[in-house]
DNA sequence: GTGGTCTAGACCACC
DNA sequence: GTGGTCTAGACCACA
């Protein structure tokens, strides 16, 4: 359980954090009962503010995927949708697909050349991993 | 040269028509000349703040892609790159390709699914056009 | 439209915030589009930091019972379950009235006794409005 | 004496348990030398941290309701005020009513509706008990 | 004008 | 040790 910030990333650290959990905890890589790293000590990890990790937390827990256990921490929710289905996955996905098919459209792109820009994308990010 | 406004996106209506008319330039769908939608109708026909529209065009016209002519409003720059390569185009396509990578992998899904997912999202976006 | 806050009241003043505009929506005092009091006026009525109220605001937004007008501010949701039925609305008091049976229990109390409280509270409080 | 512990509830598990034993005492129900389940028995019982159990009881003889008995655990105190008046049982029971009205009145709820549904409540609560 | 984000630091409550 | 709340103040983005 190990989270990744961007800070000069145009949408915000508490968002990035948010949804880094959400997509781990969906996938299944987070069984629930996970604990999380403390609300400091990812503010120290990242050198940010711990009002900004806890707003993610808050957040999150909100969304009912993570659960509070007093003086613990935060731990993932008994009731989180744990390992989805592809099928509920994909649909986590649909609205950065649904960007890419109209940015496509806008610029007269065809299929071939696009899905082809995508498998390679998704090669390298394996490769990163 | 009709645009299409989401109010309710996560970013901002004025980078929206940005966004859209500078794709649809560089795809060659607007040849240098083509007249654009007066401020008011835009406004108008989306319910959106004239200023809003107004400085979206004012940044077109600040990249080169757009030209103010008096009394006629604002028409595709002679200047417009139009019409760039397949390869320009995908370079302007790979930060939302980027993303779904990034989200697909967090997401644990395989490469297979979300290419056949994206194969089905553009053909529904060139029924709908 | 307008909130009391009680400083000293031991639930925090975002949640203060949060319960006054839930209600009202739930009663139907305040119709879909009703603009509300901005961050900055609620700050400066009740001397309270307007990131305070910002989170009240923004946990209600999330709620789905207010919608972000960009620019303009908060009104409350077009699909805000506005005006809900009594039945709706006695459960949305359910906690209140479960803890008081709870309380009454463990007080060993009658009903009457606790029925006639009630009653008088009520026309107490209907009074001071 | 057996205690209801709800580890998901806003306020605070000690406070619970102070709450609940206070309230008995006061109706009467346990006289004077009952003793008290041990700390470790309620926080195996409960799965609740033992401290909190010990913070909770602490309290409770802080305000003259139990007594340490060496050897024996807690009991309830020989100056316990058991069985207080109805009035003085009614006044423990004020705060939580108070909620109630104040809600009730947020949700535009007559008294009928309101009267009816905590009777209803607390026929129930004497059924479970 | 609107709300959003982040920081730094203080204090509290709970376990 | 944990998270929660609030403040004061700065800066940004949007309409």
């Amino acid at each position: 359980m190990s989270l990744h910030i961007e800070p000069s990333s145009p949408d915000p650290i508490y968002r990035q954090i948010v949804g880094q959990v959400a997509r781990m905890v969906a996938a299944g890589q987070c069984p629930p009962g996970t604990r999380l790293p403390s609300v400091r000590e990812v503010a120290a990890a990242h050198a940010v503010n711990p009002m900004t990790v806890s707003k993610a937390y808050a957040q999150l827990e909100a969304q009912g995927l993570l659960e509070r256990q007093r003086g613990k921490g935060m731990v993932v929710a008994a009731q989180a949708p744990a390992s989805r289905s592809i099928r509920d996955r994909l649909q986590a996905l649909a609205p950065a697909l649904e960007e890419v098919a109209r940015q496509a459209g806008q610029l007269g792109l065809e299929e071939g050349p696009v899905i082809e820009a995508l498998r390679q994308r998704m090669q390298n990010e394996n490769r990163e991993q």
